[in-house]
DNA sequence: TTCATTTTCTCGACTGTCGAGAAAATAATT
DNA sequence: AATTATTTTCTCGACAGTCGAGAAAATGAA
């Protein structure tokens, strides 16, 4: 409502909304693409026509046919408009991948973090070379690559492409934007890994045909405890954001956190607080770097076969996790919580624990607790999501920019 | 970006934007609404003939001379195009205002609530009742009432203007829409009390030249709390709320709150909550169902002079706003916080405690503690937001409606 | 009375969407 | 094999909206 509106916003918006129906339903013909957004007929003739002209569309060349009249010439985006990088860091290997502007994955390999070193300068200078290696595997030239797409856990300042806290290298910020920014034309784009699963999770639901999809958070339980919002926002598009769950405050007693301030829920509901009460460590001591998954089934089997220690570990995560589910629900609204990570294979253990920490609160006596439910492969999401987000934004550039 | 635009749209959006930019500066002539808009002036002139015939705006007759040339002819809003209603409903008053299209007061009373009634039946019948007399005593017809802006503290569907949860009427549930409905053709809204301290802080920040806001909260301390946020979203607009914050779970040992919950934030910062800390009575005491302000101020007072559990009281009530400031920092964004209310005649005895409260977050070491300040006239403020966001909805169905 | 100056108004060009019907391309029918 | 029916795509003219330029209007100064 701020900006002035004119002919030229109305073509923009309208070829997004073509790029979006085409995106969704991977190839449509004329008549399909004018029922998906409600444009009439000519309309979709006139902008399909100059999104063919330049290079965004072609017409699919295998025709399925079964009627009667004139067959039915499909659009889809062209393969070869452009590439995709997305990165998805995580604490113990980096993962490169090279994906087509139809979004079909053309190459990926990991690169172990080298724990040794220590601090953003190696990394950096890691990660350029791997981007370059990337290209020189598919031999493309680097401005083909029209986005890429990285994703950490911690906290992101998006809109500049800068990680401003992360489990890895803390404090010291690392700004992507500025490591690419001479030599990449790619527009560099940096979100949270829950974020993007909420992200893909929200496009799933939206894609349902019942409809009505109002809101939904997705919470990844690990190491650190992660979330991610997604909300329509009355103007009609999604809203995703990623709070500072992990380190927003539960309670003194969750003790000291690897971010240095006492009582974050990730002090109780992190892997490494949950092994801390386990063990029964004083709440002030300093967290462990790593904990190995095997370590955290043997306290889970144990608390499986009645040990008190251990079982009152995972019921205070849950706790923490239950009281921070309601306090966000306070501030948004009731919606559905998703459960990913490598922690849902203590789900059980920690779900009495959510419940009690949930019925403490007027949000939850009043509106009922939220639908919560464990969804796996939290990595698969997180890739749907870099696709999701990045090819979105790349249509809305070829929308907005004239088309030239 | 979901639906389809077209060039009817980009009328309705840039006769919206005629009529904010007359809103904000009163009248405006040809040449000031271009330049304020960022519209040609041939488009100012077809959209300025079309509400001028439609009866909205009018030339203003005083002519302010000053120049050489050919005079600027004002436009302004004409104030008869129709009439708003804004009815602030608070624990003692009700209280009923008439406003014309213009922004200007016409007429006003309060009615004190009788507390013998309980319930939401007699006051609804009450609450029909006042606005018919408000007509009466202007000699107005109910169609000339375009609006009707109700707010209230507590719990509000914003979009059916149904209240959920209310001090006054618990969780009995009262749906201003429904009362209206047959009788009047003016649009029903309802909001939260400290929503439009929200919203009328914003817009004043907004009209500030040096520009760049962000975001901002507001915080209403009294019997009980309540949290309005604006935030403008990346579309460009204006996105307020007033999530459930008093209701949000500070610590089990706040204790018992008003609302059949343990440990809420008003249970420990609402000014019965600090009654009960400064008397020692137990935490599980029902709460009281009014404090008479001289009631705490004797508590003030004794805590000034140094007698320690009045300060206590305060000083615990300071910590669950902070904590819980800390919190809602956490799901949002670092932004300005602005205490309003009753209760600000005791911040200084509450900061200490409100420091306290935000230090032990992550958010705020790390991005450092909110600019807190004290804005006193919630009641203004609240009339503000009133108009602000009425009048506000009033133009933008003028400007949808198509004018016919 | 004329001129300079400033504001408002008007006209034609341009961009965009839409509905209707023509054109195209195929299957079914004669 | 020719014709007809059917479905899809394409094209054309009408209509709505914005914009820049310049004409027209209205006033103070010369």
């Amino acid at each position: 409502m701020l900006t002035k509106s004119s002919t030229e916003l109305v073509r923009q918006q309208n070829s997004a909304l073509v790029l979006a129906a085409l995106r969704r339903a991977g190839n449509l013909s004329h008549t399909e693409i004018s029922a998906e957004t409600g444009l009439a007929s000519a309309t979709v003739s006139v902008i399909t026509a100059e999104l063919e002209k330049a290079g965004v569309l072609a017409k699919a060349e295998q025709q399925v046919q079964g009627g009667r009249g004139r067959p039915r010439v499909l659009f889809t985006p062209r393969r070869d408009y452009g590439h995709l990088v997305v990165v998805r860091i995580s604490s113990d290997i980096v993962q490169y991948s090279l994906i087509d502007y139809g979004g079909t994955l053309l190459d990926r390999f990991d690169e172990t973090r080298n724990h040794g070193e220590r601090g953003t300068v190696p990394f950096a200078r890691a990660f350029v070379d791997a981007l370059e290696r990337l290209l020189q595997r598919s031999r493309l030239e680097r401005d083909r690559v029209l986005a890429v797409s990285i994703s950490s856990k911690g906290l992101v300042d998006s809109a500049a492409a800068r990680l401003l806290w992360s489990p890895v290298f803390g404090r010291e910020e690392l700004d992507f934007a500025a490591l690419l920014a001479p030599q990449w034309r790619a527009k560099v784009m940096l979100s949270n890994e829950t974020l993007l699963v909420a992200q893909a999770l929200a496009a799933q639901a939206e894609r349902k045909p019942e409809g009505g999809f109002r809101a939904l958070a997705a919470i990844s339980l690990g190491h650190s405890i992660g979330l991610g919002v997604a909300r329509k926002s009355q103007s009609g598009d999604m809203d995703v954001s990623a709070p500072n769950f992990g380190h927003m405050l539960h309670a003194p007693s969750a003790g000291l956190c690897r971010c240095g301030a006492y009582g974050c829920i990730e002090a109780a509901a992190g892997f490494y607080g949950i092994l801390r009460a386990a063990f029964e460590v004083p709440a002030d001591t300093i967290p462990a770097k790593f904990v190995p998954v095997a370590e955290l089934d043997k306290i889970a089997a144990s608390a499986r076969q009645g040990h008190r220690m251990a079982g009152y570990a995972f019921r205070q995560a849950g706790i923490a996790l239950g009281n921070g589910i309601s306090r966000m629900l306070s501030l948004y609204e009731r919606m559905p919580v998703h459960v990913t990570g490598p922690g849902i294979r203590y789900f059980d253990l920690m779900l009495p624990g959510i419940e009690e920490g949930l019925a403490q609160s007027m949000q939850v006596r009043l509106q009922g607790a939220p639908e919560i439910s464990v969804v796996p492969d939290e990595q698969r999401l997180v890739f749907e999501g870099h696709l999701e987000r990045a090819l979105g934004a790349i249509d809305a550039d070829i929308a907005t920019t004239g088309l030239s």
